[in-house]
DNA sequence: TGTGATAATAAGGTTAGCCATAACATTTTT
DNA sequence: AAAAATGTTATGGCTAACCTTATTATCACA
């Protein structure tokens, strides 16, 4: 049907829509942000994807995946977090650099490649960074944890994922030890969007709430 | 240094030149019906890949890499070969298809990544098509074998390489049992261009001259 | 309810790689 | 040496994604 291959660009604004925020809709100046470009380049652009019915833009309310922009954009999340598994577990890529390095490989990998990955890799659930990987039909189970900044002072909790993208800022966390599987107490909370304080292997450190809200957590 | 990342189309005409003839100089014709571009489009490329110090191009008499550009060309190689391996060998990927899903990756990989692969592999001397993969210095033994179509006939012979690069010609090949490593015969060769007989695997298989142009092999 | 912030459009440009068609130059063949 | 084939250049066009600057529409809040 509908499987002539779409653009890198295409396959980016889609996967950064559902990485933002999967289920609602995205306002077009996070996209812009997100991928580095003009308010006025994202616009064309998303634009051209509500021609190709790739997503729905409602003018001053957001963009939102259409069911056809889902489906390629959970495609593009499965090849990216597989190739993650990949250079993470097999080529010993440093952590922090893993997301990039495969979001170049997820636009030129095959379908067939993709499948036989997976199969390589034993079909893994999750990808480094704690995310889970879209089953082949595009499913898969959303996370339910809540954000690292909106938990309360005084409690402990397992860090569940990290949705960060950019390396400096993973690489900030890795260095704190803020890492899938690690568990956390958060010391001190200070006042005016200050940064938490978080005991984390016995140390303490100091995190920015932007930073804490791309940490999910459960509480343990 | 000079180390600007080069397009994907950069990167395919250069390989392209390299694959053509490592050596001599390459029509631009060629390098055209090669790219399934039309000579023009060769040509203007060809003209600003001469702008970059990449090729030089003698009007009439072909193009030729400069230092530079060999040494682009071999890093593209280096890393198409190390794909090729990985999807044969670790994806179990049919070998006829393996070519061209290593010439979608090959653009997409750091060279952070192409090292950890070359690890990963085991530092690999030739690719499924039994070419040579050059070091992280662009350097390689060029094959010593002589083309199946200058063989005569009665002369055993070992396959070295296919150069063939077409997944329909590849197809073609394995098919009849013409891959590295095996051993044949030149039963007879039709006169005016015509086809060759050989015996390969005890069977008898016809195989036009054009095709045999693609097949490296050595005396036996 | 108005005003300032935010979002969207309009208009005009750029660049890389492609295309076709036509003119011109060189090489190869007869 | 002329004709045919092949290669090159000149022109003019196209598309996808980008850009800036200016204008207009809508939203949010004081
Ligand atoms: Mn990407
Ligand atoms: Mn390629
Ligand atoms: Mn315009
Ligand atoms: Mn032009």
């Amino acid at each position: 049907m509908n499987s002539k291959p779409m653009s890198e660009s295409t396959e980016m604004y889609l996967k950064a829509i559902a990485e933002l925020d999967d289920r609602n809709s995205v306002a077009v100046a996070r996209l812009a942000e997100r991928l580095s470009v003009t308010n006025v380049s994202a616009n064309e652009m998303v634009r051209r994807l509500g021609e190709q019915g790739l997503v729905l833009h409602k003018p001053y309310k957001g963009v939102t995946l259409t069911k056809k922009g889902r489906g390629v954009a959970s495609n593009v999340l499965r090849r990216q977090r597989l190739w993650e598994r990949f250079l993470h577990d097999h080529l010993k890529i440093e952590w922090a650099q893993v997301y990039d390095y495969a979001c170049s490989l997820e636009h030129a990998t095959a379908p067939e490649v993709t499948e036989a990955l997976a199969v390589f890799l034993g079909h893994p659930e999750i990808c480094p960074r704690g995310n889970p990987i879209p089953a082949e039909d595009g499913s898969f189970e959303p996370l339910d944890g809540i954000l690292l900044s909106e938990v309360e002072v005084g409690t402990a909790v397992r860090v569940l994922a990290v949705n960060a993208t950019a390396t400096d800022v993973l690489k900030y966390l890795q260095e704190r030890n803020i890492l899938p599987g690690r568990e956390l107490e958060i010391v001190e909370a200070a006042p005016m969007q200050g940064p938490l304080t978080l005991r984390v292997e016995k140390k303490e450190v100091a995190l920015g709430l932007s930073l804490a809200k791309f940490v999910i957590v459960e509480p343990i």
